[in-house]
DNA sequence: CAGTGGTCTAGACCACTTA
DNA sequence: AAGTGGTCTAGACCACTGT
């Protein structure tokens, strides 16, 4: 096996956290075929000058992202078949982008509301408390793909309709500092009302995806909630669920 | 604070996980309220007579479930908004009954096919090789609610159509020893074509909802594929996306 | 039986936050 | 400066898997 393993202990960067780097990489390269034992704990670590805890550390992230299997009495094991996408908190915006689509966005409402009560419940605040309203159509190639109405408590985010053009609303989070944990979302479909259909370029009736969205920071706050149709054609929901032990 | 913690040390329960399942159940009956502290780690270690890095662990599954946040130099404390169910591949079977809705189960098809590409491609075996081919109905109080279609490689499990009538397939592979581990899902929409809105009650053109899925067991195996078709005014997809960090 | 991962201990030092 | 979590060590014993 030419699986080169090394460790900078000068480097700020954790040990376990740079052995799992270097893990991934290999499995990612092909030099850890699916399948293919990685060598005991102990001896994998006494090869690095590690401890066996660092270097359990190490495997169970990996073994957490789907890329390695233990098994009692066996040994750790690369997956048989790797995962494209972990999870992850999909964005349009990005979607898009990442597609090579060069998303665009029109912003069609940007102001202080009052929350109403499903509003309120949802990002857990007071009802009748301000909240700002954010409109948009999300094109690709000048077609439109999207409908996005978003609900973001106030002073969380400064919201300028520049920056809403320009990119999606989760990076404008993100730089704002906010550290995004987990979303509750609920998917469906429904036929297109006459207005929704004019603003998406379909004909009434035609079946439209939609989902509706909660997003919590670290800290459990609701930063977001979001109602959105989606243009079949032109979209879908693509991810990856985990199963919890 | 009311919070009694105790450990038994003869349980064959791992001590980590006793404790985790003790701070779960606290947080969920409200004895520990969103962003109160836990209390340093040592000292919670002293109290229980645990070692720093037991404590720890079980503190960190906690955080992994999106439970407890951990800030350096400020503490652990308990997520503000309570997240509902963490995340789970769902199961219409489980989901349906879990809603008290009783599921029922009609077998339309269940045979040996040969592969097609698409399936082939899907399961990561050779195209034209036998694969099972089930197509089911699902109903709850005696409506139809989706029609399902799935693939799965030859030779996994005792697809025997009584069982298939009064159980999901995800049980189905549980009880047959496979533990599931991961599955990649699409999610869209399109409008009905004539035979399938016959088998689901509904019109030609209504809106329905459509999810494509390949489920893998914990070794990365393929262990599933189907294609669904699911009536959008009966069922829509709630789940929790966690953000990967 | 030998070898593997699963759990656990009792320390240590560091980085960060708050006051 | 004091207190917190983040990282790391060098052991130990156990449970499970394979031969």
């Amino acid at each position: 096996m030419s699986l080169e393993l090394r460790v900078d202990r000068n480097s700020p960067v954790p040990l376990y956290f740079q052995l799992a780097q270097q893990l991934e990489a290999a499995i990612e390269r092909g030099v850890l075929t699916p399948g293919s034992l990685l060598g005991n704990e102990i001896e994998l670590a006494a090869r690095l000058g590690l401890s066996r805890p660092t270097v359990r550390q190490a495997i169970q992230s990996l073994v957490d992202k789907g890329l390695l299997v233990r098994r009692r009495g066996v040994g750790t094991q690369v997956v048989h078949s790797r995962v494209k996408r972990p999870l992850e908190l999909s964005s349009l915006y990005d979607d898009l982008e990442a597609a090579g689509q060069r998303p665009a966005t029109t912003v069609l409402v940007n102001t202080l509301v009052p929350a109403s009560a499903e509003v309120a419940a949802a990002l857990g605040l007071g009802e009748g408390g301000d909240v700002h309203r954010v409109e948009r159509l999300r094109l690709a190639h000048g077609e439109p793909i999207a409908y996005l109405v978003n609900f973001l408590p106030p002073g969380l985010l400064d919201l300028d309709t520049a920056h809403l053009r320009a990119t999606g609303l989760y990076r404008l989070m993100r730089s704002a500092g906010i550290t995004l944990h987990s979303a509750r979302q609920s998917i469906g479909a429904r036929a297109a009302t006459c207005a929704e259909a004019e603003r998406l370029g379909e004909k009434e009736g035609a079946p439209l995806l939609t989902m509706e969205r909660t997003t919590f920071d670290d800290t459990g706050r609701a930063v977001e909630f979001g109602t959105h149709l989606y243009r079949p054609s032109r979209y879908s929901f693509e991810f990856q669920l985990l199963v919890r032990s």
